[in-house]
DNA sequence: TCTTTGTTCTATAAGTAATAGAGCAGCACA
DNA sequence: TGTGCTGCTCTATTACTTATAGAACAAAGA
């Protein structure tokens, strides 16, 4: 797991360690059980603090995304996530969505581009897309 | 346009405003030329601060998506933003979708139920979602 | 003239982000 | 037993953000 951050960013550094995180559980990239450095370590090669570090794995426990011991140090735990999203997840993240694809809309962007966005976003994670719920596969 | 917001949200209110005048004009329901109300006028139905309002309203005219000038007030501009997005903002854009989309496939969501999430969302905004493009129409 | 508008300035209080240092308990390995 | 690494916690400081507030100005309208 290679992990990059921009200190320029706006984007505070601990959440652009997180989203990175995600984004790699996403992809397959950190299976279930695979280990992240720790903190001290991470931080050393990213040249934060550790108190920067700690703060991104903190947040991805909280989403159950980490297991953070002293014997197994931060493992990712996928199996849960397996099932179903936890309770309010999905209505807190649709509304987010919403505005995220607004704010495309707004800018110009027709919906069918914003949708091929959407799904070329997609395949990178699910590799899938169009299955059997709503798709209509090629 | 009514425009509501949460005074408990974690989200800045300046931030939320913005949000929902972005949802507004993509749904359609705020078009070119469209009033809305002075800082003050808005911040007192609020009851917030004109500075908080001022400050969203700021940020959608940095966004080319108001115009604010002391004979019209704020009206937004939508024409210039049925052509193409400014640039760097698709870049910028599909970062955060990519995170967003990424997030929710983490939390245990499928890929067809992730694309029909936002398949929805955009209904509500574009109508017809199903161009020529890359769909695949029903 | 009076009011309203956008705009700008200073200021304050509370919170966040990132830094830093110190320390403790659990575990592994030699 | 000792050394080292781990997660974890505590305090502290600096800088920035958020939201508040008050004041003032010029342009426009009634």
């Amino acid at each position: 797991m290679i992990l990059t951050i921009d200190l320029s960013s706006q984007i505070p550094i601990y959440q652009q360690i997180r989203d990175r995180v995600v984004e790699a559980v996403a992809t397959g990239e950190l299976a279930q059980g695979s280990p992240l450095p720790s903190t001290r370590q991470l931080a050393a090669d990213l040249g934060i603090n550790f108190h920067t570090v700690n703060k991104a794995y903190d947040l991805l426990r909280q989403e159950g995304l980490l297991v953070l011991n002293r014997k197994t140090g931060a493992v990712v735990q996928r199996d849960a996530r397996t099932g179903p999203p936890p309770a309010g997840f999905t209505e807190e993240w649709s509304a987010r969505l919403r505005t995220l694809l607004a704010e495309a809309v707004a800018q110009g962007l027709d919906g069918p581009g914003v949708l091929a966005a959407c799904r070329t976003a997609l395949t990178t994670f699910a590799g899938d897309v169009d299955a059997t719920e709503q798709g209509e596969p090629a």
